[in-house]
DNA sequence: TCTGGTTTCGATAACGTTCTCGCTACTATT
DNA sequence: AATAGTAGCGAGAACGTTATCGAAACCAGA
């Protein structure tokens, strides 16, 4: 009825030695003498035995598991990081423990909050755009526990974090807009106070100032497609009409190049667009979507080792780590 | 420098009391007084206490965690089951520990040898479409630990197992196909051995010889769009071309309209696709792709519900569900 | 033979909870 | 007034493991 798994006092009874010994034999071989070990080893594996974590965890005060805490997980760019992440947790030997937020506040706060400290040694987090009280991630850190950032990184709680460069990135998609013969171009951004859209806006901002030119319309939404849609309405109603669009990401972009479409409006001759993330559709679609693609994978493994590396050494110093984007050129900024 | 958590003991002791009341006091009412109760949570939120899973998972030998093993994420199908299952999982005070096998059997047998036991109550798991011996799992069954399949079910282990509705969403989609005046229909298959490759398969076929259509073609391949191209370049080099395309599910769809886009074939007029999943990408694409809709949302949400309940009590009986799916009708089956 | 130093092991106390008793004090019943 | 019952609480064991300390056994050197 009961699972009975066997526990180290079993192998211990069975051969007639201490529990201590058999500890010890498990780990590491000091103290304990060659042959007892193997012996220990051998009727551990013979009586299928698996260390309790729970035990261990409450003697060592410290389980293997890391919590990832993240919006969502539906889409291209956060379940690549989520696959950096569980890689690179499981060959170092730690175990991940998933929490969705779904994009809210309450859900974000709730699950941090209740999150028992004692059954994590670290976090790694990924804020909702709603997030504007950090207060239950700034008592994560008055206890020590160690927290790193990605992607999406609240600026006022001082921990590591790592991203993708957003500001270049964005001066990139600018540049190559710019260079391909555009001039009224407006930028689909993303839910304001997010570090991601201002670093994005600001790219975008500076690049046209360096070149002269004015900015032919910035609006804030969210990162769907459908979002993309519907800026475009209100973009295209008004008397200046862009050339060229920068959306924030290329689910948006997908939105607008399907407006686009069905507006018979020529994508890239006579509207270019470009995206953010890479995301695989962005090659299915058609025309093809030019964009930024962004490291995800690289930015899951990095912060999780970076988070692994403060949970080894409580010294281990501040991270900021911003990875490099690079410009993929595709049909959708062709003329 | 070592996180020094506030535990029960110490709210004991700061209001003269024994651990064993405030024990009581944290659960359940019985055999506490109102006012002890509401002096010790109070405390408790004053001292910002948080339990020791640790502790509890040691003495009631429960932690309330259930590991997910999955091939990936990084697809909408995937990503949206684990959606459904976190969503349950929290809703009923379960948290989630994910592990991705990466489609390895070398990774999920030696993620499952190695799960702790004591650590999770409970496993969800898809297999790889590259194992074919389960005695890993069977080990698992042995010593009584929860399982139940979801998706991708191994028919020689006898747990619990949640689908979606293969054989009769096969069946549709080919009804579908003949429907619209398709003849000579194809089906690029899935890979051999996986449940879900034989059922659509079998709905495939059996749909035929109701009508007494013959099969133009069946290749058993990988689901990327990548295997789709590939597969389109073999059926298209032999004599007999089909008019029809039913894709095992949308991915590889996707490299089958591309492909024929490529060949400047017109996709439904000339030759009609149908893929399995609706993938969000299949409104997108160009024409958009016909399709039967999995509910794998609710798959997430079932298989999470039916481990819950083998977890709380052993006498639950095994569980054979199959979920139904939809007929989605784009442009890609529109003549 | 005695001393000192290894090597190998065992007893036992932790870790933070819950659970099983049992004890007190109070209330209800006769 | 005596007894039974109950509400509220405390003492201590248990869960499976690791850590500390010390004991035995052996060996070498004097």
């Amino acid at each position: 009825m009961t699972r009975r798994l066997t526990t180290i006092k079993d192998i211990a009874k069975a051969l007639g030695i201490s529990v201590a010994t058999v500890s010890r034999a498990m780990r590491d071989t000091y103290d304990v003498s060659a042959e007892t070990r193997k012996l220990v080893l051998d009727t551990a594996t013979k009586m299928n035995y698996r260390p309790n974590f729970n035990a261990t965890g409450l003697v060592k005060s410290g389980t293997h598991k890391i919590a990832v805490i993240i919006p969502a997980i539906t889409n291209y760019y956060f379940s690549t990081v989520i696959t950096g992440i569980q890689e690179y947790a499981l060959e170092h030997n730690y175990q991940v423990m998933l929490y969705l937020t779904n994009d809210s506040a309450y859900w974000e706060t709730k699950v941090v909050r209740e999150l028992s400290l004692s059954s994590v040694d670290g976090l790694l987090a990924c804020i909702t755009y709603e997030t504007t009280d950090f207060s239950h991630f700034e008592e994560l850190v008055e206890v020590d526990m160690p927290l790193v950032f990605f992607d999406r990184v609240p600026e006022s709680i001082k921990t590591s974090a790592v991203v993708q460069d957003d500001y270049t990135g964005a001066c990139m998609a600018t540049e190559h807009l710019i260079a391909q013969g555009y001039s009224k171009i407006a930028h689909l951004a993303g839910p304001r106070g997010l570090n991601l859209t201002q670093q994005r806006l600001r790219g975008y901002l500076d690049t046209l100032k360096k070149h002269n030119l004015e900015s032919y319309g910035v609006i804030h939404s969210g990162f769907s497609d459908e979002n993309g849609r519907e800026d475009m309405v209100t973009l295209f109603d008004s008397p200046l009409k862009p050339d060229a669009i920068f959306s924030v990401n290329d689910r948006k972009a997908f939105g607008v190049i399907l407006w686009l479409r069905e507006h018979n409006i020529r994508v890239g001759e006579e509207v270019g667009v470009i995206g953010f993330t890479n995301d695989p559709t962005s090659k299915i679609i058609s025309p093809s979507l030019s964009t930024i693609a962004e490291p995800a994978y690289e930015i899951g493994r990095k912060s999780c080792e970076v988070l692994i590396r403060h949970i080894q050494k409580q010294t281990y110093p501040r991270q900021e780590i911003s990875l490099p984007t690079e410009l993929v050129v595709r049909e959708s900024t062709r003329r």
